[in-house]
DNA sequence: ATATCATGAAACATATGAAGTTACATGAAA
DNA sequence: TTTCATGTAACTTCATATGTTTCATGATAT
């Protein structure tokens, strides 16, 4: 299965837009991600409607952080997200009439579902605050270079 | 996410066959499962390659169980299928130079990997003994019908 | 022998959804 | 009023599970 990245660019897009003062625009995001400005829009878009960044047009426009870092977690990003499928398996059918098929089902959706409240509980465990306070430890471990969204991607 | 049923797919033809003491055609099952002999057959290759069911040509032809159902477990079918992607989310990149992608993806990748091995774990519980078991204590909870393939989808 | 049955495998079609792209309307700032 | 930036719709592209057709291979029954 061709893999979900959502969750992932829009975390990476957030610990960059932590880092500007300023808003910065879906155009400057979308070159630090090697990918579209609408892309950038449509992965915001759910965010922007939870309140977690907030946009603005005209010159001096783009995105900005909308709430405390340290009080977002990857689950709220998730499910700001609209809750995308977490897993790329399921079963066969939903409600099935052949009970060899219910014992399937009931078997895999057991798994299924644990897995599901087991991976939404770790990512209720981790903060924005906590990722970017990891990003900078590692940009001191390399040796302090800049915060700069540009600087960072040109390497 | 549109989801990989061939797991649960090819249990379901599992418990079937177990039902049966002569083999089974590709075209009986698949009539079961509302599909293509084709795609069973395509499912159960690889389970055949590890030695759990075994086929046979020409008339009385067909599949049949060729293990201890009390001995393989839904993680060993997995296996036998190829290991498919167990998650519908990933990593953007799986090697960024960026120094926020790289936070972003050790954060994801820590969280994605336990549930993986979570979900592998709970499939490792599970033996085939165990769902036919299940199957059958369903059955008598109906009033213990008929164990025949065709009877049990015509309802 | 040969007709029938069943699997094995290749090739192709279909469907779904994420990702990428284009185009244009809306609205804010210089 | 020109420029900039978002908002949104529509479209293309791509990957992959699933479905289908076709024919070769081999086993069994008559």
């Amino acid at each position: 299965m061709k893999r979900d990245s959502r969750l992932s660019g829009v975390l990476h897009v957030l610990l960059h837009m932590a880092e500007h003062r300023h808003p910065v625009t879906s155009e400057a995001l979308a070159k630090a991600m090697t990918t579209n400005p609408v892309v950038i829009r449509r992965i915001m878009a759910g965010l922007r409607d939870q309140g977690y960044v907030q946009s603005e047009k005209g010159h001096g426009g783009g995105w900005s952080i909308a709430c405390d870092l340290s009080k977002v977690t990857l689950r709220d990003i998730y499910h700001a997200l609209g809750d995308p499928s977490l897993l790329a398996m399921g079963n066969r059918t939903e409600a099935p009439g052949c009970l060899v098929e219910q014992s399937v089902n009931a078997a895999l959706s057991k798994a299924f579902d644990d897995a599901e409240a087991f991976l939404l509980a770790r990512f209720g465990e981790v903060t924005l605050a906590a990722l970017s306070a990891d990003f900078h430890r590692r940009m001191l471990a390399r040796g302090g270079a800049s915060h700069d969204l540009e600087t960072i991607h040109a390497s």
